[in-house]
DNA sequence: CTGAAAGCGCTAACAC
DNA sequence: GTGTTAGCGCTTTCAG
């Protein structure tokens, strides 16, 4: 039971050489003899050696580690997407320091100095509903940490790299489907007013709208706080209360969608028939549900892994002190039809 | 735009004091006058000091990082876990440097290497299904940094604290619900061979027919390799073509129970009247499936707490030098009885 | 091919 | 109440 954790100089004395030519031969340095190589190596090994990354770290003055900072986790979507960043992260060498804001500002602001003073090499992060400045984000960029934003970016324009979805476009194209099917009172759950994929969404179904030169109906746009299942099923029996006439609802996740369809099967409302119903987000279980749901899906592992391999870039190019001038990245939605939709197939 | 992170002694310099007196009044030490740390405060304000916590760690010898290793992000139970434990290190001033195994042995092998190089305050660990030795964990014991395991841990007798549910008593109580129901020709759709909640549920199912004096028909216990809904699919097609009689099927997991009624649906066949079928993690859309899963609960957000809490236990012991049994926490699990599975309301 | 020495940024005795 | 000093473990000139 050895407490003690073995360092170089543990190795140097023992072989009797000094700890430079040590951390030479471990890092396979060109000019080292093969036998001292061999030694050190060995003994390395014996001792079960592992290079203590603070002390390099303050030495090359990088961690390699990345931040990420997230909403909350437990977000298939976000899952998806960390495990993007971290498959990427690991085949480069790079740690990753995983940071969850719930949504609020004040403990995104915390995480942010948290990773900073961890001195983390570069840093993704996709901002709170809650957040309404950028200040402590931007002091990553002022000090020479890039950062990369991915999917709720900020709205003020950011001189950073940025990776989303194209949510304007993906909604926009569902609530077509949803005319074309033959809705004209179409309620639309969307989501907080900060965040950028809401708005964007939001904006998507009232394009849609005007393109068919149908009038927004205020009583019919309900703002969720939460995205939860509950929300989708208590506005769902609001609007079904209200007596507006409705035919079609556009959840701006499959969340809510579902908390959608669970309230109009408990109202005995027939989906498609007399309300259809999308989603957004494209859960694996929205299309095993029955009826099965229109959603929208997006690609959540290749955001992570563009934005990962973006940030990468731009620290590689950080220390060569090249000019790296910030990228935008837009995915492609694709729409997934299903049944809580086909209107048409019951005329 | 300032490249140059700050440092004490930038600090210290515009002052015209030491940097250990500018270190002892950021820290609010007691011996230090009211006027310099007013002034260390405001300049550090000024200048947006942070404290290089590499460097920090290497003097003190102590990251506040703790190591979080799971097979898989996206699991929905693993991600609620790791919220747990991220609210807790929160709490606690603790930072979490997150690894993903994806069920490997190898690269289990490779994430606790680096955990071990970034010299964290302790480990939070469930193991892998391709996991066949603990040397590679063991070294965290060995040098003094505690490791709790949670949900999946180690096989063979390990000297350190656990938490996981009572996956035994979780199965047998479905198992035995469904053999109340009238159920006689129960399958098992169970995980792999070495992961030990897999193992654990199976004896559960094993137990429950013995006290029944049912016989065990190896024809209907199939084992799942990547546990997802498309394998209880097929599994499930397989059972009904084989022509083997059966009346009721415990998925090993929810996903795997899902892709079983699916594939029921599909076949026509009445859940529960013709075959019950119940699941195991009760993730929150079984219940508002039709019809509604029978599935067994685990606290998974509270697993993470309470590994995070006796994680932190132990760290803090091991600073004082004292001596920290090893503790074990067995969660009870909850039986969610819904109508997958309740045949006698229909005879 | 190898060693000596300096220093990354911080903290903690120990002085005074 | 504050400064001096040493050193955490590593990398990297600079010598030789």
């Amino acid at each position: 039971m050895n407490k003690k954790q073995i360092t170089l100089s543990d190795l140097a004395k023992e072989l009797g050489i000094s700890t430079a030519t040590v951390s030479r031969a471990l890092k396979d340095y060109p000019d080292i003899s093969d036998e001292t190589k061999v030694r050190v190596l060995g003994l390395a090994k014996k001792w079960n050696y592992r290079p203590n990354s603070m002390a390099a770290g303050l030495r090359k003055r990088e961690s390699k580690v990345i931040g990420v900072i997230v909403p909350d986790i437990i977000n298939h979507f976000f899952s998806s997407v960390i495990k993007g960043i971290m498959s990427v992260a690991y085949d480069a060498d790079y740690r990753v320091m995983l940071m969850q804001s719930d949504e609020s500002f004040e403990k995104e602001q915390v995480d942010a100095e948290a990773l900073f003073s961890s001195r983390v090499d570069g840093v993704l992060v996709s901002v709170a509903h809650g957040t309404k400045s950028y200040e402590h984000l931007l002091q990553f960029n002022n000090s020479g940490i890039p950062i990369v934003f991915f999917d709720k970016v900020p709205k003020e324009v950011v001189d950073s790299s940025k990776v989303m979805v194209d949510d304007f476009h993906g909604a926009f194209s569902v609530v077509e489907h949803l005319l074309e099917q033959g809705c004209r009172h179409i309620a639309h759950f969307r989501g907080p007013q900060l965040a950028s994929t809401s708005i964007n969404r939001y904006e998507g179904y009232l394009a849609a709208l005007k393109k068919y030169d149908l009038p927004v109906n205020e009583a019919l746009i309900l703002e969720c706080e939460e995205l939860t299942l509950e929300e989708g099923q208590a506005f769902t029996n609001r609007i079904l209360n209200s007596g507006q006439p409705v035919d079609g609802i556009f959840a701006v996740t499959d969340a809510v969608a579902l908390g959608t369809l669970v309230a109009l099967r408990e109202a005995g409302k027939k989906v498609p028939q007399e309300i259809a119903v999308a989603g957004f987000s494209d859960w694996k279980i929205s299309a095993i549900l029955d009826p099965p749901l229109t959603s929208v899906a997006q690609p959540s592992e290749e955001m992570g892994t563009l934005a990962a391999k973006l940030l990468l870039k731009e620290i590689a190019g950080m220390k060569d002190d090249e000019e790296v001038s910030p990228e935008t990245i837009i995915l492609r939605t694709e729409l997934k039809i299903r049944k809580s939709s086909m209107k048409k197939t019951f005329l």
